[in-house]
DNA sequence: GCCTTACCGTAGCGTACGTTACGGTAACGC
DNA sequence: GCGTTACCGTAACGTACGCTACGGTAAGGC
């Protein structure tokens, strides 16, 4: 035998370099050669941890929704009542860390190459199935009262209007601060407070 | 003298295929050879007719923002009341039409190349606080017993779930159905329709 | 301590890109 | 109708890409 390399650790590594250098150059920039500086390897290393670039991509994408995935289970996990944790999720996913901010641009990257990509569009598709999943979820237990259709239709605005926000913020910070995407979820969240429907007034 | 050409008609129609081919093949499909087969001209007639690819790339960019300012217009100019327009403001940019669907995907095209790109940020930024001073506007003339700031935080809430729908239904439409979509903004815009303030129940 | 073997850096392949130089071509002035 | 001139198709340049073949190197087994 000869030396053996820690495969995850590599795999870990290589899609954070992915992730650092999408969420920087943006997506043309994103070439192996660019990923393996980043990673202070070359090319050759690369593509022995990886099939080709797809499989990079598609790491570094799963790479993303777990670490999303984890924050979003902390923030659930931490509330109270089932309208905190909403929102606590919902914030969350809009929060202003820089490290937030980072990954709203990659996100916005792999949405576009999730465009002209089967493979990235399916998982984009199954990540963010769940996600209004969970939102739904969280919105049926903190109104149990709706209809599964008005928490449906309610989710999936939700989950629209924080990643719309996420997506306007990476380009145009000024116009989206925190204080702003903050305030926009609280007012889609006053239905919930509301004893009516969400629907009415 | 020799033959003259039609400067700005070369300009529209070379737009034109670029977003196309973006709408098709997303950005790394964008090449000067794919934008001049789709034109039906030599990449020579492309940078005959716009200096370089980031010239091009500025033009589709006006072009789009150009075809939905001036559905806007029309949709705002065809409603009555201000929180019509409003409305009819808000449903045309996620009309159901296969036109605004490739219009979608080449926003979000466009919007991961604003990552990357200055100049292409720049003119995001500009168009999209276009957009979110007409929705302000609308929103103060549909409730002018709000205060601006409640206006503007309404605004740029309704903005960003509008384009934040036409993102996630670009990649996922069976997810955001136009129903949805619709849904979605009327309950958006419930808070409008009530006799109270924009966060209150 | 040597041999085997997995690992990975190097170098270069083929391809496609943006861009440019040049020559052919068609229209206008006269 | 002829020369001039703007226009644009052709072809190729340099570059950078994804990817691969090969050889050096270091870590295990015995």
């Amino acid at each position: 035998m000869a030396r053996r390399r820690d495969l995850a650790d590599q795999q870990q590594r290589l899609s954070a370099a992915t992730w650092s250098v999408l969420a920087e150059r943006g997506l043309p920039g994103l070439t192996l050669r660019a990923v393996a500086e980043r990673a202070g390897c070359t090319t050759g290393m690369v593509l022995h941890t990886f099939a080709d670039k797809q499989a990079l991509l598609v790491h570094a994408r799963e790479l993303l929704h777990r670490r999303t995935g984890e924050r979003a289970d902390a923030a659930e996990a931490a509330a109270d009542t089932p309208l905190a944790a909403l929102r606590a999720v919902l914030l969350q996913a809009a929060s202003p860390t820089e490290e937030k901010r980072e990954e709203a641009r990659v996100w916005v990257g792999f949405l576009a190459a999730a465009l002209a990509d089967p493979v990235l569009a399916d998982l984009h598709r199954g990540y963010n199935r769940r996600f209004v999943d969970r939102v739904c979820g969280l919105v049926a237990a903190a109104r149990p009262d709706w209809r599964p259709i008005d928490c449906a239709t309610t989710s999936t605005t939700l989950v629209a209007l924080v990643e719309g926000l996420n997506a306007l913020a990476s380009v145009d910070p000024h116009t989206y601060p925190d204080q702003a995407q903050r305030r926009a979820i609280d007012t889609a969240l006053a239905p919930l407070r509301s004893p009516n429907g969400p629907l009415a007034s």
